[in-house]
RNA sequence: GCCCGAGUGGCGGAAUGGUAGACGCAGCGGAUUCAAAAUCCGCCGCCGCAAGGCAUGUCGGUUCGAAUCCGACCUCGGGUACCA
């Protein structure tokens, strides 16, 4: 009989439902939360989350099997842009479009067999949890966590609207095509800034996350050392006297050669308003979008204002005042010093504005017209480790390195009184202000009398109108007719309503918190937080390794804060594994214009179209609707089961390294799961015991067991795969077969969970083996008596000896010296040395 | 631009600084079959008759020994604060 997933799986589904086997309960056990980062419901799953929920899957029945108590919750990420875009587009309502994909996807989701406990699931659009997280707001809110202030946005001049970073292509808008302008807007702010030296110093606290996300963080956060000071200007406006500079190189302070402000400088907006130059290159600089990339990679653009002001070190040096469109107002005191000897983007700016470049320091020994010489061709930038000769410095040592110069050059301006050191993070208050419909309303009003007033706790959920529209771009609820009409609650008086949504990153702030009590009255449920938190194995993408997991840690801090968790979950992720995409082969051709034009998998054949076109492979892409290479986990799992598509997405890639999806894969890993159906259902009655097979079982055991635990699942598959091979070859029958089948049943287990109590019921096993203990490895059979060494002659093998385990190294070496090959390298010569590693290798250097 | 990764047979990958290529896919050969599918067994980095040589993106370095550590570069990917 062969193997028939769409009943074994449906069947094994319903009894794991009937037993309440996902259920977490507080209880005995030691418990453990595993978590995948839920997922965005835009409107079917994918490969990738199907990957993403199988290892989480793989972790939740693995620990339950290991005895602890399990939290494995799912939910949904269900506010953002795509569901206004599809209502502008496709007409409807950005709820109605959530909520019917929502439904689709756990349908989609269900069969998949994955051991969550659906009874906490929620979507963070619900009106229950805008309700608990405006509480949170205005928990934060009082505890002076969040503040308003000016930051700037991308504007769309025809469409009349701010558009989000995504939504400027080539710095035009996407729907009007019209040049983006930046533009002010006063917003809420987290005061995460605040929190920048202990979001950084605990870093160190985090060894179960990976390196790369750590260092990604702390150069996120950015911490610097530099020097404040302050240049005196000559015949500027009243009240600037003096521009205020901050530097992390005042080492270079004597290779100055031009200041340079923001285009958003107090000083440039004064000098603006009344020279219609300025204000036009200010208007010029404004052009363009919000990001960092697009500013930093944007061409650089400089005006002299004609001002001056005096060098700190010399009364009589006059440097030229420049507004310039990369220096930025929100980092340091937005306004910079130009160091062009030791800066490219300095050195760049004042070859192309004919600004001087003097050399600071030249390479060791260099004097100074060899150091200018040198910086003339190019910046000069090496490690601030590295010692060089300092041509025009003012502190410290001609020969010191970058960072003793730095150090020497802040004691001076302290020591002289015009300069200070000062800290300064890259990190920037997180704006979390939207104007959008579909997020979670800012439960705040704004009243003539009393100024911005905090929703009172008993007025919550504010929820969002129903009777909105799409047809105009915009914000629907700043034109809705009644809405924003409210009455103070301070005074009473009317007032009307913040119309500004919270970014949808809020949500997924804290939503981890809220499955461990998902229907409490409150954010959390302080019984419930104190026991499930914190989430011991958390699971995503390496594309939130910043923002998102910045935000969370930001998050828990405050609701510790508050009081809406325990102090020990302010870091609420206890380790962190972050996988790689799903990618697929693309299929392009193109039309008559030379434009691409993309094919889905199922209309290629041998990469030809039906009507003989070839097609051009494009190896590894990640999958997306508009390349067309999305690969459907309904129709895998409708035509192989869930089992194949879990045990495909675990095999071969290493899990934190993209896989690409291949139909070939998906068919082995069929063919395979079919072998070990048969290898149960085909146990002979009688037979021998196999000692060989009892070790590759518990030499199985230890493999899957270390793999599962280092996060390696193509590993453990692998072993399972040189099991399986054990027990086909084996001579073994009867009882003690059916032991070793019942042991592969379990490592098989957390993979692929309906064919392993199919295997489990099929070789005698009691109960479910999704109750069944984790088994344990005997460590004598893991040991062999004898082991092969390979002999190195100059570090290339060359012959090998097998000798007992524990033959004593001197032992070793006189056979070494005695083997035929040995000799004959040697040629009559003794060895200069010998090395030999115990259990590992012989080295003969010759 | 800046920050962080990754690069190993035809393909996915394995390998505490210690036999490069575990395990799998594809391919080739065989068994079974009237035949095929399915299944099972064997071979399988490149060059060479062999001895041997060459091989982990490129170029250098450290080491008895480097895929692994260090430096420079190339290519691809993630992030870049309003995509999620």
């Amino acid at each position: 009989m062969p193997y028939d997933p769409a009943h074994s799986e449906s069947r094994w589904q319903q009894a794991w439902d009937a037993a309440g086997s996902f259920r977490a309960r507080r209880d005995e056990r030691p418990k453990y939360y595993v978590l995948e980062m839920f997922p965005y419901p835009s409107g079917r799953i994918h490969m990738g989350h199907v990957r993403n929920y199988t290892m989480g899957d793989v972790v939740a029945r693995y620990k339950r099997a290991q005895g602890f108590s399990v939290l494995h919750p799912m939910g949904w990420d269900a506010f953002g842009m795509p569901a206004e875009n599809a209502a502008m587009e496709q007409g409807g309502h950005p709820r109605d479009w959530t909520y019917g994909n929502i439904a689709t996807m756990r349908d989609q989701l269900r069969p998949l067999g994955l051991s969550i406990d659906w009874s906490r699931e929620f979507a963070t659009c619900d009106d229950d949890y805008v309700a608990q997280q405006q509480a949170l707001f205005l928990d934060f809110l009082e505890a002076g966590l969040i503040t308003r202030k000016s930051a700037q946005v991308n504007w769309d001049p025809v469409d009349m609207t701010v558009l989000a970073n995504e939504q400027v292509i080539d710095g035009k808008g996407w729907r009007s095509n019209a040049p983006v302008e930046r533009r002010e807007l006063t917003q809420w702010f987290f005061r995460i800034s605040d929190y920048s030296e202990e979001l950084l110093a605990a870093l160190d606290g985090l060894t179960g996350w990976p390196d790369k996300v750590r260092l990604m963080q702390a150069n996120w956060i950015g911490k610097s050392r530099g020097l404040q000071f302050r240049f005196g200007t000559v015949d500027a406006p009243a009240g600037f006297d003096r521009v205020e500079v901050y530097t992390t190189r005042p080492d270079t302070l004597r290779g100055a050669s031009f200041v340079a402000l923001s285009p958003d400088h107090p000083l440039a907006r004064t000098l603006a308003a009344t020279d219609p130059r300025i204000a036009a290159f200010a208007e010029e600089c404004r052009r363009g979008g919000t990001t960092e990339e697009a500013i930093e990679t944007g061409e650089k653009l400089g005006l002299d204002t004609g001002l001056t002001v005096r060098h700190p070190l010399d009364p009589d040096w006059q440097l030229p005042v420049w507004i310039a469109n990369f220096v930025l107002m929100e980092y340091g005191t937005g306004a910079i010093f130009g160091s062009p000897a030791h800066d490219e983007r300095d050195h760049e700016f004042a070859t192309k504005y004919g600004l001087p470049i003097p050399a600071t320091f030249g390479e060791r020994g260099m004097d100074i017209a060899a150091a200018d010489a040198l910086v003339a061709a190019g910046a000069y930038v090496p490690l601030k480790s590295e010692t060089v000769t300092y041509v025009r410095g003012f502190a410290g040592a001609a020969d010191q390195t970058g960072e003793a110069a730095v150090d020497a050059a802040i004691v001076v301006a302290e020591r002289d009184g015009w300069g200070e050191a000062v800290t300064k993070y890259r990190l920037r208050d997180w704006g979390i202000s939207r104007q959008r419909y579909w997020g979670c309303p800012i439960p705040v009003v704004h009243c003539g009398a009393c100024g911005t007033v905090p929703e009172s706790k008993q007025n919550l959920p504010v929820l969002l109108p129903l009777d909105v529209s799409f047809d105009v771009p915009g914000n629907p609820l700043d034109r809705h007719p009644s809405w924003a009409a409210t009455s103070c609650p301070r005074c009473g008086g009317p007032a009307r309503r913040e119309t500004d949504t919270m970014d949808t990153f809020v949500d997924s702030s804290w939503y981890y918190a809220r499955f461990t009590s998902p229907h409490a009255a409150t954010p959390t449920d302080r019984a419930d937080a104190d026991y499930w938190m914190n989430v011991d194995q958390y699971i995503g993408g390496i594309e939130h390794a910043i923002l998102h997991l910045l935000y969370s840690r930001f998050f828990a801090r405050a609701m510790v804060q508050t009081g809406h968790l325990p102090e020990t979950a302010k870091e609420p992720f206890d380790a962190l594994f972050t996988q790689g995409m799903v990618t697929h082969e693309i299929y392009m051709t193109r039309d008559a214009q030379g434009r691409p034009v993309y094919h889905l998998p199922e209309d290629v054949t041998d990469g030809k179209l039906a009507d003989g076109t070839a097609v051009d492979i494009i190896p590894s892409a990640k999958m997306s609707k508009s390349k067309k290479n999305v690969v459907d986990p309904v129709d895998i799992v409708t035509r192989f089961g869930a089992d194949t598509a879990r045990w495909f997405m675990l095999s071969d890639s290493p899990p934190e390294r993209d896989v690409e999806w291949t139909a070939a894969g998906a068919e082995a890993a069929a063919k395979f799961l079919g072998r070990v159906w048969r290898l149960a259902d085909e146990t002979p009655q009688d037979g021998a015991d196999d000692p060989d097979l009892t070790r590759a079982a518990h030499r199985a055991i230890a493999d899957v067991t270390r793999a599962i635990d280092g996060f390696a699942f193509n590993k453990a598959v692998a072993a399972i795969y040189t099991l399986a091979a054990a027990v086909a070859k084996s001579p073994s029958g009867g009882e003690p077969r059916r032991a070793v089948l019942r042991i592969m049943a379990q490592l098989m287990a957390p993979m692929v969970p309906h064919l392993a109590e199919e295997v489990w019921a099929k070789s005698g096993g009691q109960g479910m083996v999704v109750d069944a203990a984790w088994p344990q490895a005997d460590p004598a059979m893991l040991v062999d008596d004898s082991v092969t060494l390979p002999i190195q002659i100059n570090g290339k093998r060359r012959a090998e000896i097998t000798v007992p385990r524990d033959m004593a190294a001197a032992q070793i070496e006189a056979q070494v010296l005695a083997d035929d090959t040995v000799q004959r390298f040697l040629n009559g010569a003794a060895p200069k040395k010998l090395i030999v590693v115990p259990g590992r290798i012989v080295n003969v250097v010759a």
